[in-house]
DNA sequence: CTAATAAATGAATGGCATTCATTTAGTGGT
DNA sequence: ACCACTAAATGAATGCCATTCATTTATTAG
């Protein structure tokens, strides 16, 4: 689907097994003590392609975490040396790219089109901050990048764009609209990662009265929400109301 | 001045000078071709100090940006080995969280007591904005930071949890308002860093038109605004009503 | 006075992304 | 059917980076 130039000839068929076949390849480097060594030289089937690099990052991080993605942990996951990504992606924020743009594909638009426009932008929201609360790593890689080789990316902000012009957005408000959600999102991505204690003022409580009061009033009621959602509940439904009372 | 081995006695006042005496350290240490190799052991007037490595590794970002940013640079700069640093901090996180909480004093949080809340958070927020949006890449260690032994921080929590009460807020709100603004900040902070033409969906605008027309529309009326300055005014204003009606 | 501690140097260490020369296999043109 | 070209792999560097350690020297506490 991202697959851009050439994957023309022969067996499509081993091509889009590839990028599914990843955990396969995995399994047989560690499971089988008598993985062969692969002879230097253009193997018969290609053993890479971007399906494939992107499903193997996914699954390291899901394992690892992001330190755990280095070019050489992927290579070895994907049983393959280090140098031969390079032949695919031409640096590891390429590879960056490529799961981005496959997150973004698992982001909820359904509700454009099917509720109102409230209900629209809730779903969207909470689901686009949780998939990249497991993600933050790449959040200062999507803010800046540039949207034109994103194709799932650009599908998610074609989807939401319609759904504001139906609802009565100006068209010159939309995509201010879409970037102050999509800030507040980001943000709040990192807010679900903190530790539940980061505003513990230790020694220096006596020094900051009203902060200190503030944050022990959050002990108070035991709400059953996490806090980094009280938080994004409360501003995602002011911006929901400002924004929406400026539509034509 | 600083210089080398025969600097011992006398002059305290060079040790206290020490933290604003950096970018002098620099300018001797290339400026000057024979800067004297000092040699190892313990000086007799320390050559190093959080306020020193604070300010050196702000003049570094400032010169060559955060990857210029490197242990070894921030060494250069100081005219001391980089193993030399960790005798006063652990780990370049430190450094970073040095600068992140330097950083925190220069927001302004002057409006709060001085005028009404809007107005207060408007100031704040907008010069929050501006601060980090030329250090985006503390964003993921100031968002998951402790607060606890940051002082200047704390300051800042301290004047805004004031303001927020002194509005009428209640005490269990505060910080998940707070929380709420800073998250809309942080990821506004990114917004101003991107390119222009961000955007711009390149060869697949057929396939996204109603996404393609809202970004064309922006550029119809030259709003003397930068975009990124549009959008973080819409979003602002809608969290300050939306949050604001809140209040008891 | 002496032991402990603080603050510097300089020489590793191991991890990292990336590059390059080399090898082998498929492909397109004549 | 050959041949040049390109694609895709290996394996061996390269250079940068944060961090650690042994060592040296100076200050400070008991």
């Amino acid at each position: 689907m991202l697959e851009t130039t050439k994957e023309r000839a022969g067996m499509p068929a081993v091509s889009a097994t590839q990028g599914r076949a990843t955990g396969t390849a995995a399994a047989n480097g560690s499971g089988n003590a008598e993985t062969r060594r692969r002879r230097a030289g253009r193997p018969s089937a290609a053993v890479l392609d971007k399906t494939g690099i992107t499903a193997a990052a996914l699954e390291l991080v899901s394992r690892k975490g992001y330190d755990g993605l280095t070019m050489a942990a992927l290579a070895k996951q994907l049983d393959v040396a280090p140098s031969a990504l390079y032949n695919h992606v031409a640096s590891k924020r390429d590879v960056l790219l490529l799961v981005e743009d496959h997150l973004m594909s698992l982001v909820d638009v359904s509700g454009f089109g099917a509720s109102v426009w409230e209900e629209a932008v809730r779903t969207w929201a909470w689901s686009y901050r949780n998939v990249f609360a497991e993600h933050t790593p790449l959040i200062p890689v999507i803010a800046v990048l540039p949207v034109t080789d994103a194709p799932q990316t650009l599908a998610m902000y074609e989807a939401i764009s319609k759904g504001f012009l139906d609802a009565g957005f100006p068209e010159s408000r939309v995509v201010s609209s879409i970037v102050a959600l999509e800030s507040f999102i980001f943000g709040s991505a990192y807010d679900v990662t903190a530790p539940e204690d980061i505003f513990e003022p230790g020694t220096m409580a006596e020094s900051t009265p009203h902060f200190t009061a503030a944050v022990r009033s959050l002990g108070g009621p035991p709400s059953s929400e996490r806090p980094a959602d009280t938080a994004f509940s409360l501003g995602l439904e002011a911006l929901i109301s400002g924004l929406g009372a400026l539509r034509g």
